[in-house]
DNA sequence: CTTCGATCGTCCGTGTCCGAACGATAGCGG
DNA sequence: CCGCTATCGTTCGGACACGGACGATCGAAG
């Protein structure tokens, strides 16, 4: 939803569409602003951080997660990179045979694998992060400084309120 | 990204990597809830008013931006949804043979293919934006009604800051 | 010790999603 | 009117992305 029209043209050919009933136009645009925002600043920094290292936006969540949390167990890596566990699964695989990550059956409980990094990934890592953290301030430039505490708070609340 | 780990755990673990760089925390902070809110939002939407209708997320959008602006040239379809042109073709194959859109090619440059909605298309649309508008309320439920307005713009400079 | 329900990661089928390459078309300069 | 260059939509290959089904494993109840 990044498109040229205005929000005002919007609106005005949506009414017409719907003119007997009544919309939240308000909601509309924070809903189609949340998902433009995320695409650019996703294209953003896949564009500028992630594809000079050949890294998809999925591998390097799943490459962040286990640098900070190893060793770190599948189900924990796709909870907090917010994918499914097939998703995962192939993702793996793929970073696996970069010599990136390595997967351990756990010893206790025979059910569970445990990711780590490679040294390689380590090194990966050490020298891509503060890169992507840059960009991130790049993007965060538009707010004002006073401001990114209660922006990334309301994001907070809109997660929480769609959970089941 | 959507973890157990609080955002203090998750700080003094990445602290703990790079101790020697200066990292920031809030920007890293606002694009991950970012990520987190797009995530949380699209699935709540996709199952509690797609799914019903076997439509998938970008499969609604094309409907939606169609309905909005038929007849519409693919390119513009495209740049309103904010996905490439390559992923916009199969989707208008998938929506042609169920019998929502037409393709036609322009007369005036026969180069460009104008999308529509078929009777059904509309009728679908009629019966389905209502609905996506009233989860929409919902999602959106969780911010203040003053700050809407401003929530919106905030995610809207977002998208500016990063356009090329 | 044995059954049984719950949970794990993986596989499968289907549907996005993108960059790159492609043939078709348009509009320009000569 | 004839190449050149730009732009259009499609196709192709490869990588996500998910729900559902699966075999392996665990823990508890009997």
């Amino acid at each position: 939803m990044a498109g040229q029209h205005t929000l005002a043209e919007t609106e005005r050919a949506v009414q017409s569409r719907l003119a007997d009933l009544t919309l939240d136009f308000e909601a509309m645009a924070v809903v189609s602003n949340l998902f433009r925002a995320a695409n650019a600043v996703r294209n953003h920094l896949e564009r500028t951080v992630l594809q000079p290292h050949d890294l998809t936006w999925t591998a390097f969540v799943v490459l962040w997660v286990t640098w900070i949390w190893e060793p770190i167990e599948t189900r924990q890596v796709a909870e907090e990179g917010g994918f499914s566990k097939a998703t995962l699964s192939g993702v793996l695989t793929t970073l696996e045979g970069r010599g990136l990550v390595t997967r351990e059956r756990s010893k206790q409980d025979r059910r569970l694998v445990l990711v780590r990094l490679t040294p390689n990934g380590r090194r990966l890592m050490k020298k891509l992060f503060p890169e992507f953290n840059d960009q991130e301030r790049v993007v965060v430039a538009s707010i004002p400084r006073g401001e990114r505490g209660s922006a990334a708070q309301a994001l907070r609340q809109l997660s929480i309120a769609v959970q089941t």
